[in-house]
DNA sequence: TCTGCGTATACTGTATACGGTATTCAGTAC
DNA sequence: GTACTGAATACCGTATACAGTATACGCAGA
């Protein structure tokens, strides 16, 4: 029979909270300045402490937040070095996936990926949140036609930081606009089939983000 | 005043049940049949469920455990296919990182490296678990030379996954002791400064791992 | 013996209660 | 005014209590 597995998969209050606690982060209702206590969040969503105790612990193991001295919940802050490490983890992953495209993926995936592109950057009017949302799109199809769930997931955690802390936005707003077929030409170094030279355009289509981002501050390259 | 910082830096009990139940699957106690209910696992602490309970949230989450069709939770199978995704995440960190310092690590950090490969191969009657921890220690500590805290981290998960699905062990208890110094030449493939270089030489020392893993199974390149 | 329904129970998620610890603040001595 | 001490309090971690839900089991009817 047809009817299987209405079931929402496993819903806990706690999922709640931690999503409504991302959202606030994201959109700046939760600023650097603010103390997050598991009493007060509880009381606010007229909730028990127990959900909201195990979301922020979450938050917390996911670097989003850390212990203030005196109790309670910040922000935490990335600084410059750790914005560097966290553009090398994406080169990381990102450019693995490139290689294991280059070596595998047929002409229909690659196909499917240059649609993809073009429906996600046809932007009327856009936000920098959707420039934001866009990129990550792309960028998340290319690691899903991978089919590894590991480096998916990789890939998701190093992308929820960048939410949070507010990175790969302003940047791939001048990115995108100005560069765009940018992404088509990854497409095109994949196709190749060259395993490095699909590496090294990633590297340098992350690079160049990154290098936008820190324009005016410092020039560090990512990896080389 | 030298008196300073005694503080167990916040020490949970779901701490303790987490290393408990993570000891207890690496060391087989804990079998695929068995099912882990809150309640059971607080009585034999002599806890109350709340900590059993957070400690087996996380475990769900890094993907050692999921739940049971009754209630509980059970150990999660790595499928062969699985496996090989593993070690292609294993690739993506580890070979950018033999990418990043084949361009930054100067020669008194590849030289201590040297040192403490040759301290971690010095092993007298070792066991399946010591070849691990030699080998893990090893690879971490070419993460650690990189000084990215993001990439460490997603190292350690990868190899906690490892850990709990008793991988990368066996394997590399035949790689350890016959190909000893296989590792020094990894160094050296890095000391060239060749970036492209390094990713190969260390995607090769990978693969031969993986390789030796499936051995008589199947034959499936990591990324190739 | 097999099918189907109803009840028991097993286990979870959420709420609440309790006890401890660390920070803060006020009061007192200098 | 400054420095120290002690009490108040704010917050957390753990225990316990409660309620809902899904699985298992037994019994009635064929």
């Amino acid at each position: 029979m047809a009817l299987k597995s209405i079931s929402a998969p496993r819903r806990r209050l706690a999922d709640e909270v931690y999503e409504q606690l991302v959202n606030a982060i994201v959109n700046r209702e939760i600023g650097p300045e603010d103390r997050l206590v598991q009493e007060k969040i509880a009381a606010e969503l007229e909730i028990s402490r127990t959900p909201v105790r195990e979301a922020l612990l979450r938050l917390e193991a996911e670097g989003v937040l850390s212990v203030a001295n005196s109790g309670g919940f910040r922000l935490s802050q990335m600084s410059e070095e750790e914005t560097l490490q966290l553009y090398q983890a994406r080169t990381a992953i990102e450019g693995q996936a490139a290689r294991i495209l280059a070596a595998h993926a047929d002409k229909a995936t690659l196909d499917a990926l240059r649609v993809l592109i073009q429906r996600e950057e046809a932007l009327e009017n856009p936000t920098t949140r959707d420039y934001f949302m866009a990129n990550r799109n792309i960028h998340r199809a290319l690691m899903e036609a991978t089919g590894n769930k590991f480096m998916l997931e990789m890939f998701d955690v190093i992308w929820s930081k960048a939410r949070a802390f507010h990175l790969f936005a302003a940047i791939e707003n001048a990115d995108l606009s100005k560069s765009l077929g940018d992404h088509l030409s990854l497409v095109d170094a994949i196709e190749t089939g060259d395993r490095g030279h699909a590496l090294e355009v990633l590297t340098a289509h992350i690079q160049s983000g990154f290098d936008l981002h820190v324009e005016g501050i410092r020039k560090t390259p990512i990896s080389t």
